[in-house]
DNA sequence: TTGATATATCAAATAATTTTGATGTAAGAT
DNA sequence: ATCTTACATCAAAATTATTTGATATATCAA
């Protein structure tokens, strides 16, 4: 067994996170800069709570950055994770047919 | 805007397949071969209605190929559909920081 | 044709997630 | 100290996803 398969926890959590519109919306803001709760509120056209959960779950799925300044938070990428995600995809790719024409009877 | 923000459709629900333990062990175990729904049953034990659940989940975002043989349907992964992802996620990498200090007030 | 097997589908029950609106908290301004 | 602003959190309601057990369908075997 390889390491990868040994905790696929993190994995599937963090594709969990990316399995909702509005944070892949969130995402894709991000792409380039960081952005305070209120820019992102502005933008995306939506409740203040309902963007802080949607953040919670990026943040806690280890996909974005948090930082404080004054009254404002910023949230930025944290490309690690997003790395390690497409690692996880990227195994795929590399893999040897065993048995491509296994029969079952 | 770039190609890849006009429709993440296929995006997060492809994450969306993915987002689930179970199903993330299924494409675990086609990591290598082809398998049929009583052999992942069997290695999985879970039901088969249950599994066959979730073999449709993964196969409608596109992640897996379905094959007949007889009374045995075989799955196996669509490599191409775990490229679109990785692809996806690796843009992320590449982003210039346009305004990382940028301010609120 | 009858029976067994492999898998899919369906409806009902259960569980998890998301939304909403209200309230809490902490920072800065007056 | 009081007020306002930015954000987080909470509980209840609404929505969506998953599980379960039953039934349907199709293939093959006898």
């Amino acid at each position: 067994m390889q390491a990868i398969s040994q905790s696929t926890d993190h994995v599937w959590s963090g594709f969990r996170a990316l399995s909702d519109p509005l944070r892949v919306q969130i995402i894709e803001l991000l792409r380039n800069q960081e952005l305070c709760v209120c820019e992102l509120c502005d933008k995306l056209d939506v409740s203040q709570s309902k963007l802080s959960f949607h953040l919670k779950n990026l943040k806690d799925a280890g996909l974005l950055n948090a930082r404080q300044q004054g009254r404002w938070m910023y949230y930025s990428l944290n490309l690690s994770q997003f790395a390690v995600l497409e690692a996880y995809l990227a195994e795929f790719q590399s893999n040897i047919a065993i048995a491509s024409a296994k029969s079952c009877d």
